[in-house]
Formats: structure tokens, sequence, C-alpha cells
DNA sequence: TTTAATTTTTAGTCTTGTCTAAACTTATGG
DNA sequence: CCATAAGTTTAGACAAGACTAAAAATTAAA
């Protein structure tokens, strides 16, 4: 069985490995899990030798298949939780991280299988993000950054890669969420700013906005 | 704010403040949450200096109005997620107290606000106790043991007084849930067994079971 | 290829919550 | 009313997780 900080730490470092390809270094779970570097060794240690992941001195950390599992089933969890919140309680789609970043580690199968089911087994969660299966399957999805397109694409908004509050707020205002059409009117070389035109209006947007936006061109 | 242990403390606290009368003791508070007299006066001096219960050496333990705030709250999130639970989520009524026991520690207002109107603002948890509302406040509830029924007295089953999985089981193969009507067919003085009718069928029970049904005789 | 900067680990402490063993109070029964 | 039992508290220890300060390894710069 492992504890709550085990589980935030082999999500973390789960959500880290996706991006560095190569092994997760002590100081980006530091970052990342808002702690102290030597922290992070004590726990990568102990993790180690429970054998969800390999760790060398100084080389960083990768998961083991039994940590990705392990990892995969919280995020599962976790983005369940957030479609209940959303779905179910009306939360908006800014409020419910700090909720289901506790309710991610509640402890019963079953309560997972019934809280799926009741939802209708869905396949994202209200960010746009994949739910995984119960073995930890993912399935790969069409999409791209905003920030790709070229002039005159259009697509559709699947997800969002930032998702704080403050990113999710400024969607709202402008009438961006999951599902909303947006095509490209014109892009800046020089600042990779761009105008996109979202139903009736257009909008500027600056490049920071355009590479966290989800994309699906089809 | 509280930690998980210092709710669970309050909680068990609360309860057997109930039964008592008078100054909890350190004892019962240990065989409750399973652990060590010792761990336990730990905790109450910890508590104590926080103001949430009053406690004197060798005397036992009171819990201040704050502690019972805090107490009550913990019993309706509680409460509240087993209705969720079995209303919801379809879970057996025998089923839902150690996960909710989980559920209790989540920490979010809003959650249990609009849990609460989601359910539609429930009265009772699926084994017929009060669920607190936000003041902490319980109402009243007509209701007496089983075992103070006279012969030919009926009433219907508003509770149960245990809520362990064998006993609820016991309960559901003779069909008694709450709601039914039972009826006291014979009472035998020498070892307080009864006789019942439920429904269509009589059945004879010992004096543990007439003990621990709560019935509302109007 | 040394030196300097950065990253990581170790050593030592702390808090929370638990335990065992021993000491101390209170309650009981002769 | 005193001796023993029962209940309770203290003393000392431990595991989990965190932190600071200092040492060591790695990387980057000169
Ligand atoms: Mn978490
Ligand atoms: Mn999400
Ligand atoms: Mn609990
Ligand atoms: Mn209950």
């Amino acid at each position: 069985m492992f504890t709550l900080a085990e589980e935030n730490y082999l999500k973390a470092i789960y959500h880290l490995e996706k991006e560095s390809k190569s092994g997760v270094s002590t100081n980006a779970i530091a970052v990342k899990l808002n702690t102290q570097p030597s922290s992070v060794t004590d726990m990568v240690q102990k993790l180690a030798h429970k054998k969800v992941l390999s760790y060398q001195k100084y080389k960083g950390s990768f998961l083991t298949k039994e940590g990705k599992k392990i990892a995969t089933n919280v995020i599962r969890k976790h983005r369940l939780w957030e479609v209940f919140l959303v779905e179910k309680l009306k939360f908006q789609w800014d409020e419910v991280h700090e909720i289901a970043e506790q309710l991610e580690h509640i402890k019963s199968e079953e309560l997972i299988k019934r809280l799926d089911a009741f939802l209708d087994h869905p396949d994202f969660d209200p960010h746009g993000d994949p739910i995984p299966d119960e073995n930890g399957n993912i399935k790969p999805t069409e999409k791209k950054l905003l920030s790709e397109l070229q002039k005159d694409q259009r697509g559709i908004c699947v997800g969002v890669k930032e998702s704080s509050s403050q990113f999710l707020q400024y969607l709202d205002t402008r009438n961006i969420g999951i599902g909303t059409t947006i095509k490209v009117v014109d892009k800046e070389e020089f600042d990779d700013s761009m105008t996109i035109q979202v139903g009736e209006t257009q909008l500027h947007i600056t490049d920071k906005i355009a590479h966290n936006l989800y994309i699906n061109t089809n």
C-alpha cells in the first residue's frame, strides 16, 4: 500500500517523465511538489527500495512498470473525480483541481469502478485530459498546440495544457472551452501572437495562450 | 485546521460523550479508536491545548462548543457521503462505512454544500442516523429500541444502533431495513428474546438484535 | 584542464502520531 | 483503612515526511 505522499511523488514523476524524455531530476520533482531537493532525495530512495522507480545517485529517477501503474491509477481517480465535480456537482472547471487532489487518494477499487459507471465511463476530464483505463492505458488522441496551426487553419479546442484558475477564467471570459471551434485569422511572426476567430468575434492572443491550448484539426 | 487524526478523535469523543453522560475516559477512546491509552493521553492533551476539549488528568475529557462543532461537521460529511454511496453509486448499506471514513476528511466547504444539494438535502443516512445541519444541529427524532416495545405493539424501523456488516447483512436476509414495519408478536421474559412479525413472516430474535434496532411507534 | 557554479546528497533536527514499559492515581474489597 | 487491581499518565523510542546547513558530485566556464 502507498501513502498519500508516495502517491503524490509517483504522480509528479510520471508527469515529469513525459516531458523530459530522460531521468527525472531531483530538482524538477522538488519544484513540482513545492518541497526541498533533500526531501525528494529521501523519498526517491525509499521509492526505489519499494521497486516503483529506479534511481541512481545524481542520475535522476525512472518509474518502473509498477510505478507507472500506481501513478496512472492516481491520475485516473483524479480525473474521474473532476468529471464528477463538474458534471454532477456543477463546479466550474477552474474550481475542481484542489478538491480532486484530495479525492484521488481515497482507497477503494470498488468506489472508482462505480464512480466510473455512474459518470458513464467518460474518456476525458473537464480540461480535456484523457482518463486512463483500469490498466493504466491511455488512448492517444489527435491534438496539437494552437501555436502550431497555420494561418487560415481551423480546429476544435480539445484541451488545455495549463489548468491554472487564471488561465481557465481567461478562457471563460472569451467563450473558449472544450469543443469550441477556433480559426487562425492571422499570425504575427515577430512575437508569435495571433488573431483568432471564436464564434462571431475575433480576438488577439499572445503566444503564451497559443502554447497552452490543444486543438484537434480534422 | 485539524488533521485527520484529530478529527477522528473528536468524532469518537463526541459519540462516547452521548453514551456516558460524564467525562469520556481515556480507555474508552483507546478502545473505540483501536489505539493505546498512552496515545490517547498525548492526543487529548494536545486537543485540550487547542481548546476543543477540556481535560483533567485522570478525570476524562469533555468536548467544548468548538470541539462539538468540528465533530458534528465530520459526522455530517460522513453521513452525506454514505447517502451518496448508497443512493447514487448503489452500494449496499453495509459496504459504505469504510469509504465514508476516508471521505469525511476531505476539506472543502463548497463540496459539502453542493453534495448536500445534489442529494436533495437528506435528513438521514442509510442507517437511519440523522445528518447534522451546517451548524451542527441535529433534529431530535422519535425512536425507541425494539427491545422497549410491549407485546402487540408495532412500529417502523427507523435506524440501527450497531452498523457492523454482520448485523446489517443479518437484517438484509430477514428483509428488515429502514422503513420496515415490525410488530411484536410475543416477548419471552426469561431471556428477553421476542417473536416479531415482518411482512407475512414471523421471526424469533434474541435480545441482542432487539437492542440494536430503532423503532418509531406512531 | 582547472576553477567556479549548479545540482544533488548527507547529516542532523523537527513534528505528528504511534508504541511499550514503567510509574503513578484512583477505585475496590477484605 | 489498607492492599491490590484497574485505569491513566509519563518516559523513552520509533517511523514518516519534512527542513536547514554542509559536503560531495556534476556541469559549465574560463
Ligand atoms: Mn494529491
Ligand atoms: Mn484535470
Ligand atoms: Mn475517519
Ligand atoms: Mn451511517
